[in-house]
Formats: structure tokens, sequence, C-alpha cells
DNA sequence: TTAAAGTTTCAGTAAATACTGAAACTTTAA
DNA sequence: TTAAAGTTTCAGTATTTACTGAAACTTTAA
């Protein structure tokens, strides 16, 4: 299989991301081939147009499943396997925040909770303590609001997004509105 | 100068989360112990702390101070700088966010609409269009979203974000709130 | 049940990234 | 204006991470 240049543009340059956005060059590669790929694919296609070893493919499919971002497909009367993404750009956004929130904060909100959980042996530790608070509180606040966020689906995060400045706004109101829509359902 | 356990398990666990976050694992030490630590101190005193090279310190301060997470500080009849974590756990995080954007998402953006202003030499580039621009409305959905949410401030933020699951209920009520404010705002 | 087709694993190698230590440079008190 | 104190730079080295190619393993049609 032999790529056009204008997608072997976006394929080596998505590649290059790849590795900020949490996975290695070859999957970045990978994924943005499959994307841009209407028909499904074989690892030997993947492997051929991206010049990358055989079994340097596997792994990145491995991966790109374990991430649920493809899935397999079949065609009658021939044991190889394709490829094909899997969901829309907005299911990978999301699968990406997830598994970056699950490398980037959980760690390190663990390991803040086990810390406060000791009492400060002088001063120094106290002020060390509320600074960590601070930073749990962040990152428990991210944490929360990114799953709020998911949990919202993709229609109505549209509609937050196209809302844009509107936000302030809406957030002016918000007491007014809940207040009247159910008294007692304000707090948190 | 040296660390209590209690610290360096934090500065230690910091430094690794580091390269996650986008910083190297010194310079996320070092951020790490000027958070933690309420006094300003010399870049010697890093250095120590952390057994690392003066030099690196050197390298890592410039840094931190690129992204203006930390300030200088002079003790009277002292020559030598001490520096300080400059604004809030909230600052450093929208500062992280906004490098971030820089070297994830511009990048991509830019080459996108490059791309997209060629014509498509068949069907199969037809396609990858399609996608590249699904691609695009994603990335900046994000970025102008992202930049919404810092425009608002932490206040307003912090409103957001504990209103958690009810977001979802006022921008249920939304239309008909902005429609009584103002008729004709309610479109971008 | 065998062999052809395909997939996975892994040890060794290559590439990218970060760190050290020493030397060069800068500042300022005397 | 000099030298002591401090800061910055940089070439070489170490560490980390990714990739290759070959061998081991798995599946299934005949």
């Amino acid at each position: 299989m032999i790529m056009t240049p204008m997608i072997e543009t976006f394929v080596m340059h998505f590649g290059e991301m790849g590795s900020r956005w949490g996975f290695n060059r070859t999957v970045g590669q990978m994924y943005a081939l499959l994307v841009i790929t209407e028909d499904p694919i074989s690892a030997n296609d993947i492997a051929e147009a991206l010049s990358v070893s055989r079994g340097n493919v596997s792994m990145g499919l491995k991966e790109l499943q374990a991430w649920q971002l493809i899935q397999t497909h079949h065609k009658p009367a021939d044991r190889k396997e394709y490829y094909q993404t899997n969901g829309s750009i907005w299911d990978m956004a999301n699968r990406v925040f997830e598994e970056r929130r699950k490398r980037e904060m959980d760690p390190t909100l663990s390991l803040i909770r086990d810390i406060l959980l000791d009492s400060p042996a002088n001063a120094k530790e106290e002020y060390a303590q509320e600074k960590l608070q601070e930073v749990h509180n962040l990152l428990e606040g991210i944490v929360k609001w990114s799953s709020e966020l998911q949990r919202l689906g993709p229609e109505k995060l549209d509609t937050l997004m196209k809302l844009g400045s509107g936000v302030g706004k809406v957030l002016d109101m918000k007491d007014k509105l809940l207040l009247k829509a159910s008294p007692n359902d304000n707090k948190a």
C-alpha cells in the first residue's frame, strides 16, 4: 500500500505529535493512517505503508485495541484480520483524555492522599501539607470535572462549546433558574 | 538544605510526573520543592536538596521562569538570588494547559489547515479530507473551549466545577433564559 | 494432523533526551 | 579595578525509550 503525499504528510505529522499525546510515534502514525483510510486494512498493509517492522505494527495494534480505538474486521474467505477505527474522533479524544488522567493525575492524587494522612513533624511539614492540600483539590477538581464532561455526552458538550463566552452569562443566572426549578437541588 | 522524608517523597514523585506534564524530571522536582517550601531558596539550596548539578538547576530555573512559575527574591545585603513560586496552584495549572495547547494542538491545527487548502487528487484523498476536517473541528473546539475556561477566571470556574452534574440541567434551560435576557444573543 | 498463513514476543540495537562537571562569563563589594 | 561570589553554557556521557528482525507461537483449511 502506498500513501499519497497529502496523506503521508498528515500521517507522519501525527506520528510526531503522538508522542506528546501519550502514544509512541509508530502508534500515532498507525492511528492516523486508519483514521483517514476508509476501507479496513491489514497489518501488512500498515507495515508496508509506514515502512515499519511487522513486529512493531503488531505491538501498535495491540495498544490501539487496548485503547479501544480500533476494531477488527473480517473479509469472507480470508483469514487475515483487517482493521478500522472504532467510534468517532470525539470518542478517541475521550479515550486520550481518560488515559492521560490515569497516567498524569491518579498516581499523584493517591500519593498526596497518603501523605496527608501523616501528621506533620514540624512547621515546614505543616506548610507543605497545606500546599499539598491545594494541589490535591486542584487535581480532584480537574478529574471530577472531566468525568462530568464525558458523562454529558457529545451533543450537550457541543452545546456547551458553542455557548462559548455565553457560559459566563448562564452561570450568572443559574441560581435564579435552579431555584425556580427545584429549590433544594442547588448545593453540589 | 535537607528535605524531610515526607517532602522528599512528594518532590521525587512530582519529578517523575513532571515528564508527563511537559517538563523534565529535574524541573518537576525543583518546582515541587519550591511549592512546598515557604521561604525563598537559592539555586545552591536546590542543587543540594535534590543532589543535582548546579548547571542543571540553572537550566531548570530558566525554564520555570519562562513558564512564569517562579519569581526571584532578593535579601538585603546578599547578592544571591532566591526563588519562590509565583501565583497560585491554579495559575500554574493554567500555564501548563496553555503550554501544552501550544505544543500539542497548534502545530496540528495549522498543518491540517494547510492540507485542507489543497484540492483532493482522488476519492481517497477526498475521504481523508473529510476526516481531517473532523479532527480540525475537534481540536479547534478544544482550543476555544479551554481559552474560554481560562477567561472565566478561578471564581467562576469554581462555580462551574461545583455545579458538577448540574451543568446538564442548566444547559437544558439556557435557551429559555438567554432568550428572555436578550433575544438575539443566543447564536454563538 | 499438518503445513501454510498469520500473529506475537523478545533480545539486541538505535535514537532521543536529560544530566554532569568543568570552563566561561557576569556582577559587585571593597 | 580586582577578585570573590555567583550564573550560564556546553561537550561528552548516561539514561530512557522505541524499533528491528528473527524466532516462537497460534490458527485453520484441507
